[in-house]
DNA sequence: TACTGATCATTC
DNA sequence: GAATGATCAGTA
């Protein structure tokens, strides 16, 4: 079902507006915000994945782009929700961004996309019992995180370690296992779609598109660091 | 049941 | 095809 949103928001004039509208969210649910902005629920995910992602964006006025840049750009805000399971856990990964699969000599993790999207992210924690029907899942209390130092020494450590296998042609060696926060995996339409990246001799190869991903157990540390911080 | 690899929708 | 938004589903 395409997304039609009805209402526009017009986008927030600081990080604190944003901030203020994501705490509005707290204990409503899809149906309810859908209804506001005068857009149809889904009866289930399954074709479209992304659908509470981008009902989260048109509520707090979200540039909408598909740049690969931060949601919330002039704040450095990237928004991202956070599926909850019964037991209250996240229980999916998080996607990031895309996987630069041809080697950059200048590739360094300070200016990486990886390091930028996660400088500032609003979680938006939302149900994700597939028992609670889609409209009647309830919205959690969004929460502004950025990695602390141990963490981001993790994130960086990750990341060097993938880029160095990637840079050197050997796609092939990596695997979803690598990486203690951060992981890569497929980001494709299928295991048929391509891309462009190198072999170990440096030549060009069609290659799988990857993405990054951010484990769920990193996921459910952050959440229960901010629960600790409450 | 957790995890990895596969897949779905939209836009430009 | 590549960027955004993610969840699905088979198997270890």
């Amino acid at each position: 079902m395409p997304f039609d949103p009805v209402t526009r928001v017009r986008p927030p004039a600081s990080s604190e507006e944003l901030l203020a509208r994501a705490a509005g969210l707290a204990g409503k649910t899809l149906r309810q915000v859908a209804g506001e902005l005068g857009v149809p629920v889904p009866g289930h995910l399954r074709q479209a994945k992304g659908w509470i992602g981008t009902l989260m964006e048109n509520y707090l006025g979200a540039n909408a782009g598909s740049l690969p840049e931060p949601d919330f750009a002039e704040f450095g805000v990237e928004l991202k929700t956070l599926p909850l399971g019964k037991n209250g856990l996240p229980k999916e990964s998080t996607y990031v961004c895309q996987v630069p699969l041809l080697p950059d000599p200048a590739a360094a993790w300070e200016n990486s996309l990886v390091k930028r999207k996660l400088f500032r992210v609003l979680w938006i924690p939302v149900e994700a019992d597939p028992a609670i029907a889609v409209a009647g899942r309830r919205i959690g209390s969004a929460f502004l995180w950025s990695p602390d130092r141990r963490q981001e020494k993790i994130l960086r450590r990750d990341w060097e370690e993938l880029m160095e296998k990637i840079s050197l042609g050997n796609l092939d060696q990596v695997s979803a296992r690598i990486g203690q926060y951060l992981q890569i995996r497929p980001k494709a339409m299928d295991a048929r779609s391509l891309t462009t990246g190198t072999d170990a001799e440096g030549h060009l190869v069609p290659s799988l598109p990857r993405g990054f991903y951010l484990r769920v157990s990193f996921t459910r540390q952050i959440l229960a660091a901010h629960h600790g911080n409450t």
